[in-house]
DNA sequence: TGGACTTGTCAAAGCGGTTTGGAAAGAGAA
DNA sequence: TTCTCTTTCCAAACCGCTTTGACAAGTCCA
């Protein structure tokens, strides 16, 4: 059924009835009801795809995720993130298109969505230091939010992200607290804005307490288990093992509390463990009330949903200011940390 | 840059330039060569829109992700699966949507995308027992693929799926022929089809050995870390504990190492595991040439692959047969098993 | 040389909406 | 009564592409 046919149906003029159907106030209430009851009892709705031509809206969010192409690891903080964003856009009605890019050939998407004007906005997903997609979408005009941020506090545009530095400061600070000295970070890749974030929340709380960071006690990489268990691994047997770990995913914690069970080390004992917790829905850290790992802990899933309305904000009224959202993360004691062994 | 602009430039009709971009014999090959040319060095894209309202192709696939409205769990296997499909999907020129759709109204977005046409066809996530989407679907008559399958054989439709009865049927052999009686089955939701299968597979082959399944040791739910964790434990702490575990995911089966952990139990020495695993990118099963746990293996990212290739495949050769792909799955000996205790 | 076939190109009619620029009808003012 | 506004609706022009049917030019064969 299209407009046509069913305007026909109704006696009025497929105008009146894309008009009563949009909202427009040239038609009688009484008229916009006959047309939206009619909708819903003969199932109409009008085709997206024309509608978007001819208006020149898209109705639809672009996110593009960006996959290594050798190991392509997909973020697995990816799928809450979107999941929180599907739930502002399918009450918005907003269609999401998901491009999987490997690395590189983003440039060709973001230019693509634009010219063909696909997408109404995008999502910017995994920042890197330096990346070419924000001046990228600046130039080519495409309305954006990013998951995260750059370096360089105050860049015109808009993002949610959490307040790294400060989250790791204040685990850095329990740690410390506690007695830890030799504390270890385990961290994500330093190309990417929130890993560099979090190394220097460390560095600024061990510094401040007059703590000197051994360059022997510092991994950064993809924040896999194998990693996790890995670096840890490799430090403790070192000659001068960390009493305490501070690791950036929950993923990543889990290998290190591997490698401790492996040495027959035992968390919240012999060994600390701060980690980040992205709150993800599949990998709870632990149960509600007792929370496995001591952690910094921010829901990805919101941030998702955060960022989903704002993008629609900024497209819906263009010239709006940019909008940033600092969010700090909670901090929650779990079983995994306790006083220095030696303190 | 529209058509019309675009084939003034080349001195062109806009139907003799479509014709060479669409790959349309019409057109001499010379021709072909100066519109491709020029596109490209002007950085013309048809309007996917408009070409999809003119054509009638959406040139889209949607994926409908179902998410419990209570506490949502996103399925992390989608990421990795989503991920393999995009290849597909960008190399084929597919857009691919995604719907998150909180369980139950799965029914009216898949209305709506057959009535608007805005896909050519959608992946069936995570196929229930007695699923109503996929008599839904053929309603419709909007072609479609699963990702798994429903129980009674031979219903005619697209899937793919892994031999989850025969995945299952070797891994409790292999426990069997370690000398384990005592076995005991962490499985998902048992109104997927997946896991019955797989407890299919279990019991048959523990009758095959004339064993009996104990039904204090069947756990069926989400399969979270936590989850694998309580039942883990509980078994292993009750009068009569298993000397073995079968568990359905990677996830679970962390947890289940974490019980056996906290315990003091060694995996693969006082207690064995063999765990379903997806391959997915970010929970690798240790390092390549040394798999942690001994597991059942199959590539959630192929299988992604396969189902974006069936999907495109149906929909450009309307008529064809339906395709049903049944993966077997390799079985990996890794460090988590190991001949029963009192064996 | 002329008719039948190809080949390469084009004009124009959609696809299914939105939106602009009226027009008809009714209300109020002069 | 006539004129000017509103209000409510409509006809028609797009949006940018695909595709059908027609046509000119070229090729082949009789």
């Amino acid at each position: 059924m299209n407009l046509k046919e069913f305007a026909g149906l109704l006696g009025l003029s497929p105008t009146t009835v894309s008009r009563a159907l949009g909202g427009y106030p040239e038609v009688r209430e009484e008229t916009r009801r006959r047309v939206t009851e009619a909708a819903k009892r003969h199932g109409y709705r009008p085709n997206r795809r024309a509608a978007a031509l001819a208006s020149g809206r898209a109705m639809a969010i672009g996110h593009v995720i960006p996959t290594a192409l050798n190991q392509e690891v997909v973020n697995p903080v990816f799928a809450d993130f979107i999941s929180g964003a599907g739930e502002v856009y399918s009450s918005e009605n907003y269609d999401l298109t998901l491009s999987i890019v490997t690395d590189g050939s983003e440039d060709r998407v973001y230019r693509q969505m634009a010219q063909t004007r696909s997408v109404d906005g995008v999502i910017v997903h995994g920042p890197r230091i330096g990346d070419q997609r924000i001046p990228l979408l600046q130039e080519l005009g495409l309305p954006f939010v990013v998951h995260g941020r750059l370096p360089g506090e105050h860049a015109p545009f808009n993002f949610v992200d959490i307040d790294n530095i400060r989250a790791f400061h204040k685990a850095t600070d329990l740690l410390l607290d506690l007695g830890h000295r030799r504390i270890a970070l385990l961290n994500g890749n330093l190309d990417m804005d929130f890993a560099c974030r979090r190394r220097d929340g460390f560095a600024s709380a061990m510094s401040g307490r007059g703590v000197s960071v051994d360059p022997d006690l510092l991994f950064a990489g993809d924040m896999s288990e194998t990693n996790g268990h890995g670096a840890a691994r490799r430090m403790l047997e070192g000659p001068n093992p960390p009493t305490a770990f501070l690791v950036s995913s929950l993923t990543m914690a889990i290998g290190v509390r591997r490698a401790t069970h492996e040495l027959g080390l035992r968390l919240g004992q012999d060994v600390s463990l701060v980690t980040h917790d992205d709150v993800l829905s599949y990998l709870a850290n632990g149960p509600q009330d007792a929370p496995l790992f001591t952690a910094t802990r921010s829901s990805v899933r919101a941030a998702g949903r955060r960022c989903a309305e704002i993008l629609i904000e900024q497209i819906t009224r263009p010239g709006l200011a940019p909008i940033q959202d600092i969010w700090e993360c909670e901090l929650v004691i779990g079983a995994s940390t306790g006083p220095a062994p030696n303190a």
